[in-house]
DNA sequence: AAGCAGCCAATTTTT
DNA sequence: TTGGCTGCTT
């Protein structure tokens, strides 16, 4: 991390910084981006620029200066982060920097809810629901709309709540998304607003917010309650805020709302850095930043001082393949170092074997273990590296992938705890009801009518009549709860519960519950740590743990970590593998029709090849095995293949080519090669030599095709040619999946 | 009518 | 490994 001294710290016209800032700490850009302090300020930081160094000098230089810290907002993107910077502007100055509020949009939203929450309808006990409650509530109104159950073709609940989710975040009307993005659904668009309007109705009458409301109800607070506007942005009257491109309008919107009183404000951001899209992100905010507030100071960082040259070489030529991207590129001051290196596994097996073998090497070498990471596109990607690491002994820390709180007893648990918190929460009514024996959703139901409406709830269940199946077990339940009001700590209430649960959680889950306990266990310890409930249920939502093999590993933040490459944003490495980079699992198959969501893979690999500092390994199988035990064969990623010989080197076994089954040395991917490269994961019966292939991704470009054309797609079927939007771009209707908009490049496309 | 066991399918990323 | 669905049992 060495910074060369680029600014002149004593000189007479300059203003000083403080003492504690070295002159050495900072280059020109970050300076000035440290001591602009009023005024909307955009800073545009590429990767391993020194951003997170930058946000920390400028809340030091902030507190020096004599702004207080309660006056300062941080705003980021995960509460780690935000703990991070606080963190060290304390080790830098004093603890007073502790008191600067910072953490994640939603944990402030939350925060503040809980205090102004009244003005949009909601007391201060309401509940946060996770995806999975939110989901829970979409059944529980699909089923007594009676649009679920045998030979109803309605959309899951996922998808269902994808779209009215999707609604809210990338702030389009429901019914436009669906035509856009969800032709096919178009038929039930009736329902679909009926049970949007039951769920919103749900949620009000029941004091619970999902993750959507706490940023539009914040929002809404802040824009239709003059006072508490006033009040709040005079409160913070310095707002940064991490990450701004991957914040969507809403959030946005409540920037604008905080800061109206005085435009202080420094977002920063990196628009080739851009991942969150699909939850509403829209980097066009960091573009309009300076549109909307007049007079923005714009500050550039571009000197990269944590990779090598030679792997900024490659990061830079990945992202240069974009389609759509603001020129810059990044320099590093980093000469030495090796290339990245490219190992084509004959499977999976041998991935991971060979991923584990080389940490174990570079371990004796005298890498640390807490400097390497393994990143990868879905958290089920490492699972047999998992294995294999369990059996070399090497502890892991995962992060991303489930979650403690994403286990089915864990949730029975928190259901208890909600309870205590907010009696009207009929989701945990309704989940804890089924655990009595015999009891199923109808009877729950039934339940919850009369409990959910009452005053009292608790009384009105000790009143109801039980069946004499489930008396005991009714009347044991009903002790419980009234036990718990008398339970002093978040600790004691566990206990409490568990006393009562331990038996329905062996009867649920008998197969198994040796291993769940285990998560129990975990459990408990976090749950000891937190002195209010009110607390502890927030973070279950809003800052879930991490579901480890190891929770001891996890502890002491010094071992190797597996991360997905969404949550290893920010983060840097000495040594970085990244692993699975095959056509269909990076770029995921999901994304290879859609020209946007297919860039964004190819941003999120940046990121993840960003993070690394002095290695970078790229790995992936030629041949996997798909969960239905047929074998198929993998190309290496486009993204890859399209790179120039020379910046990587191969070290495939046997000195093979990882880019074909046979050759001796890596060739460059010429351009005409790329469409038959498109799909590259096909069974291995019907596996051809890519020229022999026939009838597969003929069409290359728009001009061999005219609207109204009947054309074939491998994912999405028969379609029509509706539109020729572009020299490789066409819409195309398909009558099973709706509109789509396809890069002839990649949509293998094809004559019908 | 409601609960429950067993079978089959699908499986991105996160606050 | 969970979730949805079917058909059997209470």
């Amino acid at each position: 991390m060495e910074q060369t001294s680029l600014f002149p710290l004593n000189s007479s016209s300059g203003s000083r910084l403080p003492s504690r800032i070295g002159a050495n700490d900072l280059n020109a850009a970050q300076f000035e981006a440290v001591q602009t302090i009023n005024g909307p300020v955009l800073v545009i930081a590429g990767a391993g620029s020194g951003k997170t160094r930058t946000l920390v000098y400028r809340l030091v230089h902030m507190v020096e200066q004599g702004i207080a810290p309660d006056n300062i907002l941080l705003l980021t993107f995960t509460r780690k982060a935000a703990q991070q910077m606080v963190g060290r502007a304390a080790s830098l100055l004093d603890d007073t920097c502790q008191r600067v509020m910072g953490g994640t949009f939603h944990a402030v939203a939350n925060l503040l809810l809980r205090r102004y929450g009244h003005h949009v309808g909601y007391a201060p006990n309401f509940t946060i629901l996770d995806r999975a409650d939110a989901e829970g509530i979409i059944n529980l109104i699909k089923s007594s709309l009676d649009l679920s159950g045998a030979g109803k073709r309605f959309p899951s609940k996922r998808v269902i709540l994808n779209i009215i989710s999707g609604s809210v975040n990338k702030s389009h009307p429901l019914e436009e998304l669906v035509s856009s993005q969800y032709f096919h659904l178009a038929e039930f668009m009736d329902d679909l607003l009926r049970i949007r309007k039951h769920y919103q109705q749900f949620k009000r009458d029941h004091g619970l917010m999902d993750y959507d409301d706490l940023l539009v109800n914040f929002r809404d607070v802040l824009a239709e309650q003059e006072p508490v506007r006033r009040e709040i942005s005079a409160r913070f009257r310095y707002v940064m805020v991490d990450e701004y491109q991957d914040t969507n309008r809403i959030q946005a919107q409540i920037v604008r709302l905080i800061t109206s009183s005085h435009g202080n404000v420094m977002v920063v951001g990196d628009d080739s850095q851009s991942i969150y899209s699909f939850r509403g992100a829209d980097f066009r905010n960091i573009m309009d930043f300076p549109k909307i507030y007049p007079g923005t100071k714009i500050i550039r960082l571009e000197e990269n001082y944590r990779s090598s040259q030679k792997i900024l070489e490659t990061t830079n030529a990945i992202i240069e393949q974009a389609q759509e991207r603001y020129p810059k590129k990044l320099f590093s001051n980093i000469a030495t170092g090796d290339r990245p290196a490219l190992f084509a596994a004959r499977d999976e097996g041998e991935q991971a074997r060979y991923v584990a073998k080389k940490i174990d090497e570079l371990h004796r070498q005298g890498t640390p273990y807490h400097e390497m990471a393994v990143l990868f596109r879905a958290g089920f990607h490492s699972f047999k590296l998992e294995l294999e690491l369990a059996s070399s002994q090497i502890a892991f820390e995962k992060w991303g992938g489930l979650k403690l709180t994403e286990t089915a007893h864990v949730k029975d648990v928190i259901s208890y705890l909600r309870l205590i918190a907010n009696m009207k929460d009929s989701l945990s009514w309704h989940r804890i009801l089924l655990h009595l024996p015999k009891v199923g959703p109808k009877t729950a139901q039934k339940i919850v009518a009369t409990v959910g409406e009452a005053e009292d709830p608790l009384a009105a269940l000790s009143k109801y009549p039980p069946a004499p199946a489930w008396k005991n077990e009714f009347t044991e339940l009903v002790r419980m709860l009234y036990d718990l009001a008398n339970c002093r700590t978040p600790l004691a209430q566990f206990e409490r519960i568990m006393e009562y649960y331990q038996p329905v959680f062996e009867r649920l889950y008998h197969d198994d519950y040796p291993s769940r306990a285990r998560d129990l266990e975990q459990f408990k310890t976090i749950i000891g740590d937190y002195k209010t409930l009110q607390e502890f249920l927030d973070d279950a939502s809003l800052d879930p743990p991490d579901l480890t093999a190891d929770p001891l590993a996890a502890s002491d933040r010094k071992t190797l970590v597996l991360s997905t490459i969404h949550s290893a944003k920010g983060l840097e490495w000495d040594t970085v593998f990244i692993i699975d980079l095959a056509d269909g699992k990076f770029p995921s198959a999901h994304s290879i029709p859609f020209p946007e969501q297919f860039e964004e893979e190819r941003r999120l690999l940046y990121v993840a090849a960003t993070r690394a500092k002095t290695r970078l390994f790229l790995t992936y199988p030629r041949e996997t095995i798909a969960p239905d035990r047929t074998r198929h064969y993998c190309t290496i990623s486009p993204f890859l293949a399209q790179l120039s010989a020379g910046l990587i080197s191969n070290v495939s076994p046997g000195g093979g080519s990882p880019y074909s089954g046979s050759g001796a040395s890596a060739r460059r991917f010429s351009q005409q090669e790329k469409p038959d490269m498109a799909f590259s994961c096909q069974k291995k019966d019907e596996f051809l030599p890519a020229n022999a292939a026939s009838g597969t991704g003929k069409i290359t470009s728009t001009g061999m095709l005219s609207e109204g054309l009947a054309v074939k797609h491998p994912f999405f079927g028969h379609g029509q040619i509706k539109k020729i939007t572009g020299e490789k771009t066409v819409d195309v209707f398909f009558p099973r999946h709706g509109m789509k908009t396809l890069r002839l490049d990649y949509a293998q496309l094809d004559l019908a």
